[in-house]
DNA sequence: CGGGATCCAATTTGATACTG
DNA sequence: CAGTATCAAATTGGATCCCG
């Protein structure tokens, strides 16, 4: 149940989900806060709440949707309490901590890039 | 000019871009096809109609655009040859070749993770 | 507290036809 | 050969209000 192209009309595209693993990690950290999130729990567990205000500028929705199919992917884990008031923690799991030293690579990659790209605005710009 | 968000409406979400080396990468990569583009040009230096019969499913707009704004984010080099008839090479640059070993681990991960979401899918199916 | 539901805007992707 | 242009559909993101 973690395909999340289930009843889309990329049926063309399934070839790709299926054939490429490599679309299939990006698929599932490609949506526009994932990784900040993931960044967050690697150094700990978190409430809700705690998300919420860490996230001000993300809607209170697109976090809830981005946890959510962040758990239906095997991303994080949702532990909800019963208690009152209600408490439910994010944490990730075993498969997000191997993910970290890879995306740390990647992270330096996109920093490498980015710098590259601002010295040639920097230089082409005075012109 | 490597900025792809520069006239968007998500402004708050700059701090993002800017401040997440991780996003920086990921949105260079997150294109539907820019992957498997990359991993194709990885084994060689090809001609757009190579790379439009390699991916006779993708239509020639999307294969373009993201042609496009892949060479604009530096991970490939366009070489147009003032022939008749014209002639263009598409090949990767040096940044995008630091990537190869990078993808190459994503892409053992999506691997794995995708047989754990089959067999789980196998599990709870005969249910 | 931790969301869900609804409605709408922005972005991405696609089909098709056309061009130097 | 190597693309553009135009229009339409699908997907994603956001604002606001509501609920147990």
């Amino acid at each position: 149940m973690a395909n999340r192209k289930q009843n889309s009309t990329y049926s063309r595209n399934e070839k790709c989900i299926t054939g490429c693993d490599l679309t299939y990690a990006i698929y599932m950290l490609g949506g526009r806060w994932k990784l900040l999130i993931l960044d967050k729990l690697a150094e700990r567990k978190m409430r809700y709440s705690e998300l919420k205000k860490e996230f001000s500028y993300i809607t209170e929705r697109m976090l809830t949707l981005q946890l959510k199919t962040m758990e239906q992917d095997g991303l994080i884990k949702r532990t909800v309490y019963a208690e009152v008031p209600p408490r439910v923690e994010y944490e990730l799991t075993d498969a997000a901590r191997e993910l970290e030293p890879i995306l740390s690579q990647l992270s330096d990659w996109g920093n490498k890039q980015r710098k590259i790209a601002q010295q040639e605005t920097a230089v082409s710009s005075p012109m």
